[in-house]
DNA sequence: AGCTTTTTGAAACATTTGGTTCGAAATTCC
DNA sequence: GGAATTTCGAACCAAATGTTTCAAAAAGCT
């Protein structure tokens, strides 16, 4: 299953590719993309500068590389999130929950790379790859809203489209307010309340006519 | 009303004082903070480097005057927007969409200085004017309910609060939206089914019970 | 042990950046 | 017109930053 390690010929290196790729995740969350320096990247990832630029490249492809590994087990995580529970309401609660405890994970300055982070980054590739990665949240929230009114939860009429876009518009505002210091307990309340604005039953139909 | 405007004594200036702060606006949105050089600012603004310098300082002093001038246009504009129309809906959509033109004005950069700039920003001093002005935004928007409140639009038991706070948090994920390119069409057609979610009549309660 | 291979740490280098200095220019006051 | 005052543009300086070079170190191979 797994490849034997063979070991490679020279020196070995003082530092794991992995973990120092998570601390750079750390730096840049902390720091911004224009605000981290090499050095900032060389002091918090433990890997010496000619190695870094051997093993990493430079700063835009260190951030391409963590970003493309941030979104990926971000995009796990919530996929997780959203379509393990049986309830629509838990899926959303869940949802809006780990964006919360992402964005307000002790050991790392509060925000989102995605949210806060790239989409400030004026680069072709950083952009494109956001795009993507919205568009696949968005994929994901309207897939569990569809699951949700095959399994008769809610009516057949149900705005997915627009309720996805709402559910990801209300965790990217609850993701600014955390890089904005506001406090873990207040926003996983809010999570729940934002989850039960999308879902509470309504008197007539969700999109008003004319 | 006006004091004349007294001739200064030496070589007069080659830049209008409020004019060059408009353009680093527009500087700070298109590059973020630590993105922006000074001479960013200089070439940006239209001002020599001493003159910036004796005039307005150095770039975190800009910054914040930029920042306050910034915050007090928009909030005067949402102000307007959100207790001008004498229906609640119309306030909340001229507020939603007061926000996403303000993102995608033409002439800037797309995103907004006080939802995805300013928080990035590690500054004690900008850290405590964005939280006094996202509190300054809550209240207007919870004063705004409590008004529908007051005129029967909407039930008593009405959770201004939690509403306002979602109102709030759509409206940055509207805002992140722009930034990441989304076409101002696309964000104003969410923005109104925004404000339609957070009032369409309900069956329940707007909290769910224990 | 000696050779090869790869990584490492320190230093070196060029460029960019933040901030200042200084003489020339443009204006008012006498 | 000339002195006083303020601003301007260019050049300058030191510190920070991005990137590379190089010899020494640490491992495997024979």
């Amino acid at each position: 299953m797994f490849q034997k390690a063979v070991k490679p010929r020279g020196r070995p290196r003082s530092f794991d590719e992995n973990d120092a790729l998570e601390q750079a995740t750390r730096v840049f969350r902390a720091k911004g993309y224009d605000g981290v320096t090499i050095d900032d990247l060389v002091a918090g990832m433990g890997v010496g500068r000619p190695s870094l630029y051997a093993v990493f490249g430079d700063k835009r492809t260190i951030f391409l590389r963590v970003l493309r590994a941030y979104a990926e087990a971000k995009g796990a995580r919530a996929a997780k999130a959203l379509l393990s529970p049986s309830t629509l309401r838990d899926s959303l609660v869940g949802f809006l929950r780990e964006a919360v405890e992402s964005a307000t994970a002790e050991g790392s300055a509060p925000g989102c790379l995605l949210v806060c982070v790239a989409p400030l980054v004026n680069d072709a590739e950083v952009r494109q790859f956001l795009q993507d990665a919205v568009a696949g949240g968005l994929a994901l929230v309207e897939r569990r809203f569809r699951d949700a009114i095959s399994a008769g939860e809610i009516p057949s009429d149900f705005p997915a489209v627009a309720r996805a876009s709402q559910v990801l518009d209300l965790s990217r505002g609850l993701t600014v307010r955390a890089q904005m210091g506001m406090p873990r307990e207040t926003l996983l309340k809010d999570a729940e309340e934002a989850a039960d604005l999308v879902l509470l039953p309504r008197r007539g139909n969700a999109t008003p006519e004319g």
